[in-house]
RNA sequence: CGGGGAGUGGCGCAGUCUGGUAGCGCACGCGGUUUGGGACCGCGGGGUCGCAGGUUCGAAUCCUGUCUCCCCGACCA
């Protein structure tokens, strides 16, 4: 993309109504546009970064066997009220709304109830399971009080998937495996460091735990304790002696850190099937109950939590994977010989699948390179009179400290093009 | 929902206490000088001060109500 087209500026004021980091960067390099209060929305480059999210996500989830759908964000009254959840007593962040003749709709805070409805026409017998489905969609939650940001929202994009198995046993390998595609898919996003498992309350329905994916910061709203030997943490809300025994937790061997929840799972049991309904026929010909998971991430929360955890002094620094562009090419000046190399370097990578932002507008040096940082990017290349002089590009990464010189050839190989 | 802070050109702010119809920086337009880390000079356009009502000869400024935003807490299927 060519900057001098690009409807968007960078702004040098911070916002003054966001103190959230994540949303004074985000809003002052122009990814995001701040609707209201919770409520953001995605500008060219931010939306880059959320379909990045979304892809390493949902090539994860495909890994592992989940098959994507979309369900509805208007919901029906009568499937939440089988499951007790309309009650606003029960479940106090619904937005609901009303059809003109009267009728009450739900706006989609979460997709049980209409999942489970969804696919149960297609089970019936034990041949039909197990499996997962997984959708990545808008929610809505009538929060008290939205803050910090995108960490937390009333409209939020998230992966919410729900497996469907016959039995605790199969239920159980199908958790463990979502767990597994869940540390691969923070690994991706340059979080694997700092994400930990984190047992936490498994909610009203169970007995059971539930694992939090948690990312030590300090912005974070959770407190867990981390053993950082065996790489699992316990949320502070179950840190109980009991709990730490039944886990198998020495309190000695585990810190109090501040951390950020990146993405829940959690066992159903047959809650939700069973009051909607939706058994399965086994072997022996008898109904048998089905056992369910959910597993959750927040892309839109990833983002912040992302350039929030990775920002330094100038702005964003985009790990590879999830950058809007992997290049943003600085033009100085604007002489024959530097614009047509510009122009050529442009072409070149672009041809390559490398997603350039060519910064071609007509300002000083000074105003590129502060954009080139504050936007990011992981790679500045430069072409100016200079270069062009002594034959070479200058290349700098975003989190490097010094510039290098390089030849056309060594420039394609940094960016990894074959030649 | 309880407590605290704040709403003034697109953005960031001053002015409010001590009423006299609005100012600065950034951004924007024009002209000129500049051009490797957010240049400089000159000229210029743009707001009636969140909204509604009230007091007053006169309200951004005082009073009442209301909406919105931020922070702390509570809450977080």
């Amino acid at each position: 993309m060519k900057l001098s087209q690009y409807f968007v500026k960078t702004s040098k004021n911070v916002p003054a109504d966001e103190t959230a980091r994540n949303a004074q960067l985000l809003i002052q390099a122009g990814f995001i546009h701040k609707e209201m209060a919770g409520v953001y929305a995605y500008l060219p480059l931010g939306l880059r970064v959320i379909d990045n999210i979304k892809q390493i996500v949902r090539e994860e989830m495909n890994a592992i066997g989940g098959q994507e759908v979309q369900m509805t964000t208007l919901q029906p009254k009568d499937i939440w009220e089988k499951t007790d959840r309309w009650d606003d007593k029960k479940v106090d962040n619904w937005f609901k709304t009303k059809l003109t003749n009267g009728t009450e709709l739900g706006v989609g805070l979460t997709h049980e109830e209409p999942i489970v409805d969804a696919i149960s026409s297609y089970i019936s017998s034990y041949k039909d399971l197990p499996f997962s489905v997984y959708q990545i969609q808008s929610k809505f939650r009538n929060e008290l009080r939205a803050k910090s940001g995108l960490l937390r929202g009333r409209e939020f994009i998230m992966k919410d998937m729900y497996s469907l198995a016959r039995n605790q046993e199969e239920h159980e390998k199908l958790y463990e495996q979502v767990a597994e595609a869940y540390h691969a898919v923070y690994k991706r996003l340059g979080l694997g460091d700092s994400t930990y498992r984190t047992y936490a309350d498994g909610g009203i329905f169970t007995e059971r735990f539930s694992d939090e994916f948690q990312t030590l910061s300090d912005i974070g709203e959770d407190t867990i304790y981390l053993d950082e030997a065996k790489g699992v943490a316990i949320n502070k809300e179950v840190y109980t002696d009991e709990n730490l025994a039944k886990l198998g937790l020495n309190k000695q061997d585990l810190v109090e850190k501040k951390a950020i929840e990146v993405g829940n799972i959690f066992p159903l049991e047959t809650k939700y099937t069973d009051a909607l309904d939706v058994y399965y026929t086994d072997e022996d010909g008898q109904k048998q109950s089905i056992i369910m998971g959910c597993y959750g991430i927040g892309v839109s929360r990833l983002m912040g939590v992302i350039a929030e955890h990775f920002a330094d002094d100038k702005g964003l620094v985009w790990p590879d994977n999830v950058a809007p562009a992997k290049v943003y090419l600085v033009r100085i000046g604007a002489s024959d010989e530097v614009v047509k190399q510009a122009d050529a370097l442009y072409e070149h990578l672009t041809s390559n699948g490398i997603d350039v932002l060519y910064d071609d507008r007509d300002m000083r040096p000074g105003e590129k390179f502060a954009d080139a940082d504050l936007l990011g990017i992981p790679y500045r290349i430069v072409v100016s009179d200079k270069t062009v002089a002594a034959d070479t590009y200058e290349l700098k990464a975003r989190t490097a400290d010094q510039a290098e010189q390089i030849s056309f050839a060594e420039v394609s190989k940094t960016l990894g093009i074959v030649a």
